[in-house]
DNA sequence: CCGAATCCAACAAGATACTG
DNA sequence: CAGTATCTTGTTGGATTCGG
């Protein structure tokens, strides 16, 4: 609407420069497969610090690798901090960082916009669908 | 912190109910997708509207494949808007729906936050790999 | 110009079994 | 308890070709 007029002619790497969205597909791949937002709201929900066990009961249909995996990549990201304490059996305990809790909140932003708008994106799906 | 004390027995369900991570992680896998974060915001630096050229000469890189198949889909979720002028040769213009530009705004939390934080995660990364 | 159709390589992730 | 190892399968996306 009111928005300058469009170019004919736009600089192919107007949208990297606009706002690094390399860094942000990165991230959003990160958080966006099929596990670490779960992980991520559990270890929240939790207290922030849990262990290994209470993790895989927190998130339903998770396998031992995935959630393994999972966690190193956000330790390996500075999202989690893993601690091993030299017992028998053995535990291993996982804590958010400041790092991890700060994405907590955009993320928040994301999981109300699809709470409220999620019934609106359904619907619009099931209207393509009838075509 | 200030959290009630860790439950040793939590409910295995309480993760869904407490935000509907369901429609969080299928918006996350959507909009985390290679394409459709890079599409979106060049349609909104184009003013919300630009025809099928416009948007390949806008993100480098994408095939003909993927933008068409990432434009159907964010057609179908109600995003954005296809318009056929029935010219020759063919013209195709993509507008974002008022429902595509709301996601725009939580989105741009996450771009915040990764040009923000995106450097302290890559520190975490490279002192995680000198191990 | 704007796709659709097909084929194929790479990766993600489930199932299962096994260890310190 | 907290993983790793291996195998198999499903999905994503790139390259290419063709059509309206």
């Amino acid at each position: 609407m009111g928005k300058p007029h469009k170019t004919k002619q736009l600089d192919p790497a107007a949208v990297c420069r606009s706002s690094d969205p390399m860094a942000v597909r990165e991230l959003l791949t990160k958080i966006g497969d099929k596990w670490t937002i779960f992980i991520v709201l559990s270890l929240d929900i939790l207290g922030g610090r849990a262990r290994f066990s209470e993790l895989e009961r927190a998130v339903p249909g998770i396998s031992q690798r995935m959630l393994s995996s999972t966690l190193r990549t956000l330790e390996r990201d500075g999202m989690v901090i893993r601690e091993v304490f030299p017992e028998v059996p053995p535990r291993v305990e996982y804590e958010m960082t400041p790092l991890g809790k700060g994405l907590l909140r955009p993320t928040q932003g994301l999981v109300d916009w699809a709470k409220e708008n999620w019934e609106q994106v359904r619907k619009a799906q099931s209207q393509y669908d009838e075509r």
